[in-house]
DNA sequence: GTGTTAGCCTAGGGGGTCTAGGTTCAGGGA
DNA sequence: TCCCTGAACCTAGACCCCCTAGGCTAACAC
């Protein structure tokens, strides 16, 4: 009988897959297994538990979106730069939303720390170099953005600006306008 | 053998309970009939899924939240109003955390409307008359005010912020301030 | 060819979800 | 008083998921 050919790298692939077409929630070591055609227990040779596996898919996500963050900044400065990184951001979102899901999993300290998870701190610094903030308001102002693109990314998924007239593209370019102003205008 | 005396609403509140205590994701209907000294089984006949009992937890929790904001609201205006209602959504995520993430279930149509899930953003419109903002200004500033104060509660939850010597309450002071500042420079 | 190793297996325990169908308790009507 | 009825709670059991222990085998090294 052949061997599937596992590997750490091809199952949290297929896991990250898994998610987006069925949701993070229902990233189960068992419907892996299924998709391989495997039993779950061969699995476990290669992932440590359940919560290793959906930890190793938010590491994924992690690295991806921050790839596509970086390629976004890159040559661009002031309001094209936020503009490019916000749409990075919440078009990775919308294309994999089990990725995206995966986010919010609590890393370990361990982890975050080799998965690299602060690039996204400092690529959003990156933005700010152009509009010369002096700390900490360049950390206050890092916190707001990351605040305000996950917090409409994720209201957004959730469906929660779906029952009103003004379309959510109209929506996520003001605020990207208006967040632009306030950048400029930082109060003392 | 006594009768536990079940109800619907004792349950939701026992699992809102259980939620604050243990996370969200680990309430779990047999938990829950464990606390009640009582058989998961029984459980059935007052609830009609696990889905069910968490989505009456995310009501809850909704009703909760829009009450204290409504009374953070009362009486007050312009930035007074909007560090209110802003202090009583993160205040409610800290004190009740397993309740706050209930709120990321997404609600069907149906019991969203019957929840009356719109209440936030009727609220949050309230913060924004002394603004005078035009529409569609002001449905997306509600937008803005929504993801930034959803996404701070969320990722500070989450300890995204906490690997940073800048405080998170003056962050949240700062951020506030800015979100004052843009509401009365909205930008034409 | 014989070892070694990695890849996959079966078996099985534990817990969560949910259904079907039974029993017991409380209150109302003849 | 006795019975009926409905509500509250039960047992039994099917199914899925997580994970461990231990066994078999294909592939590679020597």
């Amino acid at each position: 009988m052949a061997r599937a050919g596992l590997t750490v790298e091809r199952l949290v692939r297929a896991a990250a897959e898994l998610a987006d077409e069925v949701g993070f929630d229902n990233v189960t070591v068992s419907a892996l297994a299924r998709r391989f055609g495997v039993k779950d227990a061969s699995l476990y040779s290669h992932l440590k538990s359940a919560q290793d596996l959906r930890e190793r898919v938010a590491v994924l996500a992690l690295a991806e979106l921050a790839d596509r963050a970086a390629s976004a900044l890159a040559g661009r400065a002031g309001k094209d730069a936020l503009v490019a990184f916000a749409n990075a951001y919440r078009d990775y979102a919308r294309e994999h939303p089990g990725r995206y899901a995966a986010l919010r999993v609590d890393l370990t300290p361990e982890i975050a720390a080799a998965s690299r998870a602060d690039r996204h701190s400092e690529l959003t610094r990156a933005i700010l170099r152009g509009y010369h903030l002096p700390e900490p308001a360049e950390t206050d102002a890092v916190r707001l953005l990351h605040s305000t693109f996950h917090g409409f990314t994720t209201l957004e998924a959730a469906g929660g600006f779906s029952h009103h007239p003004r379309d959510t593209d109209s929506s996520w370019a003001k605020t990207l306008d208006a967040l632009h102003v306030l950048l400029g205008h930082w109060p003392a």
